[in-house]
DNA sequence: ATTATTTAGTAAATCGGTTTACTAAAGAAC
DNA sequence: GTTCTTTAGTAAACCGATTTACTAAATAAT
């Protein structure tokens, strides 16, 4: 008597066992599979009848292994307790799962290393193609190397200098609508708050505050711009200690939704009402940015179409190689909500 | 010339190449990558120049085919949105991490036919195992057949009758040590709110409030308890019916984290005060919790080390397919924050 | 010096599908 | 009635690794 495991091993049909029940070749079973018209109606009849009877579990890695394709895709991110990544693999996942593909999923921490073991882990399992939102300090040529070797889509994150498919908002555009908002409301000291340093969506970020500011000629200064991880305490730590300048801002643009809830509940930390006493926007719109009190001004970024129109995008590149590459940018638009208001005198 | 398509095909160095390259033999080149004593020092350094030299990329698939092991486990939640979700998805992803495994992810939106078409795929795609959070209607059938083709760990919701290794909290003690909190603050009419049906979870849950009204010959009533999808919204619509009733509640268990903070959103919507006016427990602890305002009290299940728990359980599982099954019941201890108060009379 | 054992490496079968080139039989064309 | 097509199906090579059984050379044992 075989032990359990190899029980489960042995117990496996093979499309052979399926051929000999159905009393036809392999090759005839397989291309009843495939729906190839060469098989006439009764013989794919009873080929299908052995394959329910049996219970056959179709065997995509042999197949894969010849037709070097695997129907799954690798789905690289930061961080998936960020709600923007959860909506976004969400909407990636639904429109996966409408051609018939799967994805390999991986976290970065933002940490380079982990990128690259995941990519490498990724292609050992001949993934058909890419979503990576690429990590802190991800080179120009690792994307040029990654790309050549499998189909690959950037999403949220660009990298300046590279031709390669990428779905991303108007990131500066964005800022730029937020920070007029807060000028609406009097605000002259603001702060930009969170984010990693070398990320284009950060970047953009901030050249839209920067060219606002220069606008309207409003008070620029290196202390007023804090770089944070991307997490609610990150933005916990940075607005406090943003309070303890002699001259503290009255509103802050933060990098995104998480960072600007961290924001909220420092100021509440510190005796200050968000909203009321200092005005906060965020970047993404995630679900939950509605439902905080007050609720979260912010840009809208849909991450859910974010994530199919990205898997649309990887998908049709996977067919068509040769195609040039496309960045599709996805309007970036503000939210109005009440974490902005006039501004008053606090101190 | 050849397209770039075919390119990336023909590009893949195999095996082969590098056992060419070092001028050994594909055996020997397969032994090296598999760190067999049998070949020497010497060679073994050859061989591991020519896959640096090469840029040789293991191919999994054509191992596993083999080995009929590919170091891939699937993984099966309701709705990745869901912050306990996401959180026990990053415990699950640490540790498998840690042995070299990675996960194929989908969502079944607790939808039994999206539940058995991901698990086809992924039985398809060879997993070596597989967590489930099993969807609503999940039939014992089925899960002994699940477990007796690939190993299988259930993860938050259990299915009565099956043995089966299982990771989750103690719900019925849960709820009984949230139900204690609330009945010590003064509140006699309490409602449960959300869940689908017939989760485990939601029964037990469901149990131990029972049971709590009994000990305290409180009063009982269909109408207060209400089921609904686990989903913010769903907690919005429900406690907002509630409150239309001629003797409602004035203070509400509820399924879990996601659904209170719809509750609470109700409430206010409704212009009550969470906390003040009508107590909230949720269920979960997940981290956005203690940031609510007010902040939530809740019974924390720490999804993340759940999500450890249980990836240790299915690699352990696939180790030793004979041991008996293990269910891990970590424990379910009660935070109490801002959102359970004194009750008062608001109407 | 001869035999036994160990060491280092290889040839070939194998995993489970796909796909190309081929064939036998039936039908159409003349 | 022969030849030409078409139809329906099959044999066998192939994808890229692993692994077993084997061999030649080197070393040890007697």
């Amino acid at each position: 008597m075989v032990n359990k495991a190899s029980d489960k091993l042995n117990m496996r049909i093979t499309l052979q066992d399926v051929a000999d029940d159905a009393g036809v070749s392999r090759s005839t079973a397989s291309l009843v599979l495939n729906n190839n018209s060469r098989i006439s109606d009764p013989t794919r009849e009873r080929v299908l009848n052995s394959v329910k009877r049996l219970g056959y579990i179709y065997n995509q890695k042999a197949a894969s292994l010849r037709t070097q394709r695997s129907n799954t895709i690798g789905l690289i991110i930061t961080d998936i307790t960020n709600p923007f990544y959860a909506e976004l693999i969400h909407g990636i996942e639904v429109e996966l799962k409408r051609n018939g593909y799967i994805a390999l999923l991986g976290s970065t921490a933002d940490l380079i290393e982990n990128q690259n073991d995941l990519l490498r882990i990724m292609q050992e399992r001949s993934v058909d193609g890419i979503i990576l939102v690429p990590a802190e300090n991800t080179t120009i040529d690792a994307i040029e190397h990654l790309k050549s070797d499998v189909s690959t889509v950037l999403v949220s994150r660009y990298l300046q200098g590279v031709q390669v498919d990428y779905v991303g908002i108007d990131n500066e555009l964005g800022a730029r609508r937020a920070m007029e908002a807060l000028i609406d409301k009097g605000h002259e000291r603001i702060a930009f708050i969170g984010g990693a340093h070398n990320s284009s969506a950060r970047q953009d970020r901030l050249m839209g505050y920067t060219s606002i500011l220069e606008k309207y000629t409003l008070p620029q200064s290196e202390q007023l711009i804090m770089s944070t991880p991307v997490t609610r305490s990150g933005g916990f730590k940075a607005v406090q200690s943003l309070l303890r300048m002699e001259n503290p801002p009255t509103a802050a643009l933060c990098y995104n939704d998480v960072v600007a809830f961290g924001v909220m509940l420092g100021l509440r930390q510190a005796g200050l009402e968000p909203g009321h006493d200092f005005s906060v926007v965020g970047f993404d719109d995630v679900e939950e940015a509605a439902l905080w009190s007050p609720s979260l001004t912010t840009i809208a970024a849909e991450p859910s179409k974010m994530g199919e129109e990205a898997a649309r995008l990887l998908l049709h590149r996977i067919q068509n190689p040769d195609e040039t590459e496309r960045q599709i940018i996805m309007p970036s638009t503000l939210v109005l909500r009440s974490s902005v208001n006039i501004r008053r005198t606090y101190i």
